[in-house]
DNA sequence: CTCTTAAGTAAATCAAAATTGAATTATTTT
DNA sequence: AAAATAATTCAATTTTGATTTACTTAAGAG
């Protein structure tokens, strides 16, 4: 028999860990499409199937829970770095390998990108509260630091290349076009997000990475 | 003699244009600083020293102001990049003042990356709508195109370099730890914002584009 | 000098959005 | 199986922020 008045009968069978794991994505996804202000609780509540109070039961307030959908998507990021093994390469084929994976992680983690963006709008407040996030970094320059050096015992690199520099470097070229794509679609006049375009520039920014590191038959 | 109650003496003298102006100031810094949804009204109107009403009496609503900002932002590179006389050095010199050029109005114009950062996360909803950014802007890419054709016959600059790609990625270069410096800081322990740190990028950055456009020795 | 217009002000209003209160069970513990 | 715990819901409440109403008055036109 169904209740007089009350209970409109709870579908969601209870499952904190779940429900904690949907709001998170939940959240992920709508920071990352309309930033930190744009993002709605109700919407992120709504888009995770649950109730908005149990935003507040189990990430305390909207502030928190961005802060702990940054820490997410960092710790998602530290996971493909240690995948890659430059190690076992050529240091030639380990720097283009460097260059292409982390062109596609971007390519395939807009996610990334767009919180990225948005923790930088909010002048960088959480991540800079968050020290394993640089803890997890620093192995990683370490492991292309080696590359370069055994390129240049090797005599293919040049000498004197600034590890942090080149790094962001490929990041840059890898992400600005994502990060701006809109503006530069509209101001150029070119569908920069097309995939006949994306290609090209995978190929460009392979080649300028190539170049940068390459010892120049003039220069030696 | 004062009123008795009402009017607590209106100090501001009347001038329209001025207060127009002050107003698209405050909006670009506002706008830039905290994104379209970060920024306020009312915040707005205070930096710009006047009532908040006034904005609606000038630029109808929000939207309107922040297009209006996005409008006067474009028009001001548009002025920078006409003022560009690439035509008179030697194609080698014509690209490296270009890339300084442009690498030094980011890191002078930090409003111009911000408010494209925000119209980015807005999915372009803004600049789309406005036909006159992209006419202005094929012009400085048919400058950058001659003087590669001009360093191609010379035979110091390769063939086949799509300019799309390398404007592209003289903005990614020049803009990216900009518009990432706290993230990247954060990730990187090492303060990316520095004076120092931006000098060793400039000359890098320089350095990248000159390798990219270059004959290489072995190649040819 | 008067009249009209529009620049400017102060104080609402209205709506959206964050946050909280209070009650209702499902589940676990004893 | 009763008691305790905490997952969940619905409906406020409170805050914040955009927009508007109503009024005052400076400045220019005739």
């Amino acid at each position: 028999m169904k209740n007089t008045s009350a209970s409109p009968a709870p579908v969601r069978t209870r499952d904190p860990e779940r429900t904690k794991g949907q709001i998170l994505e939940a959240a992920l996804s709508e920071f990352a499409t309309n930033g930190y202000d744009g993002a709605k609780v109700h919407q992120i509540a709504k888009s995770a199937g649950c109730n908005a109070r149990l935003i507040y039961h189990y990430f305390d307030n909207k502030e928190r829970l961005y802060a702990a959908a940054l820490r997410k998507i960092y710790s998602d990021i530290r996971e493909r770095e240690a995948e890659l093994n430059l190690d076992a390469l050529p240091p030639e084929q380990a720097v283009k390998q460097l260059t292409e994976t982390t062109f596609d992680f971007f390519e395939n983690n807009t996610a990334f990108l767009s919180i990225t963006r948005s923790e930088n709008l909010l002048g960088g407040r959480f991540i800079s509260q968050m020290p394993e996030i640089q803890k997890m970094s620093a192995p990683f320059l370490d492991k292309i630091s080696d590359a370069l050096k055994r390129g240049h015992a090797e005599g293919v690199f040049r000498a004197g290349i600034d590890v942090l520099q080149l790094y962001v470097s490929i990041v840059a070229l890898s992400a600005h076009h994502i990060n701006a794509s809109h503006t530069l679609s509209a101001t150029f006049g070119r569908d920069i997000s097309s995939v006949a375009w994306r290609q090209e520039r995978r190929a460009h920014v392979v080649e300028m990475i190539q170049n940068a590191v390459a010892l120049r038959e003039s220069t030696a």
